[in-house]
DNA sequence: CAATTATGAATGAAGG
DNA sequence: CCTTCATTCATAATTG
């Protein structure tokens, strides 16, 4: 389930439940309330950019950087100097020659091709336009994966739950995970308010002004 | 679909069609907007515990630290409200204090770690979240391979595009890219963070403190 | 153009 | 160890 069609729920259920009624239900806040919020959320900002610019006085001199792994940021080095503008990542796609060879290969059965397989295939398609050896061996990794989703799908009918099928389901990015996981118990230094934050990870609402 | 557009809709909805009083003297809030403020906070807050976090690490051994590997956050069980739990994620994500703790021991050489030496790791790791034995091999074993894959020359067909393999080219320091793509930036007026967020950047919708 | 779908890519785990 | 599987992420492509 996710957490949309929850909160979408709720909603909808609430609308229907009747008229003005439901203004029990809303959380209201005065103009200075809406400061407050606005200030500590300002504190947590500020900290995290004073720590970016320690973190980075403190790595200038670290030109290596060996092995950042972003799973969900992007880390091309493609930003432009001067509007911090990110480009696009290029994915590869197959071009339609480069498709019929692939199915061809992957019709001939015989599985997942080694690794020198792969870099045959991968030399020979290479004629046919831009490809690298992951592009290959992705592309017949997901052929397989299909297949083998397709034939779950047959056997139990067209019942099929597991195909690859709203991606959304369960994504969360990055920040999503964080939210998820928030650990804010042993937060160091003293942001006024950390303390109002903290009942808040027992997921009993938002009761911050109460 | 993430959950922020439907909450964000069905909050408009719930505007529009509820036509209650007006109330124009305080702001007014619907549980879902609550729900995006305290999660949005969250994020603040545990973006600043651990970038304190990593800062510690790094001013602690300020020469061994190669980089920063910024996967997912481990995920625990989600606590809906209303009482059901999501169902936990079974895959063990690394934290990224574990994440850089294994990075150290990694790139520390010293081969694949002895059963003895993974139990000790082990247990350091667990201080910093769920792991397994199990895990820390896996992870290690995996590291391995994407160094052999590299030098096999597996990739560079296209400037990305890597099987199995880190990316050690594009430099770029962990903190240029959680401030420059996640674009925690701008934090006066509103509160934003992720993709999860993209629509409401774009005006409207959750215009929380305007 | 916003929401959805399709699919390339990443990666933890299991098997041999 | 190495290979393969299975799941999840992220983005392009599409659709309405």
């Amino acid at each position: 389930m996710e957490w949309g069609a929850k909160a979408a729920a709720a909603a909808e259920a609430e609308e229907r439940g009747g008229g003005c009624e439901p203004l029990g239900y809303v959380k209201v806040m005065t103009d200075e309330q809406m400061e407050v919020l606005r200030k500590q959320i300002s504190i947590y900002a500020t900290i995290c950019e004073q720590l970016v610019e320690m973190h980075r006085a403190l790595t200038e001199h670290q030109d290596s950087i060996a092995g950042m792994r972003f799973s969900n940021l992007y880390c091309d080095p493609l930003i432009v100097p001067g509007g911090h503008k990110i480009t696009a990542r290029q994915r590869w796609q197959p071009t339609p020659m480069q498709l019929q060879i692939l199915e061809n290969i992957f019709d001939q059965g015989n599985g997942t091709p080694s690794k020198q397989k792969i870099k045959e295939i991968t030399a020979e398609l290479s004629h046919h336009g831009q490809i690298s050896e992951t592009n290959v061996y992705n592309w017949i990794s997901e052929m397989h994966q299909l297949q083998r989703d397709q034939m779950g799908g047959m056997m139990y009918g067209s019942n099929d739950n597991n195909m690859r099928t709203s991606g959304t389901s369960g994504q969360m990015s990055f920040y999503d995970n964080i939210m998820s996981n928030p650990r804010i118990d042993h937060f160091p230094g003293k942001v006024e308010s950390s303390r109002s934050f903290s009942h808040l990870q027992h997921g009993e609402g938002f009761d911050m002004f109460g």
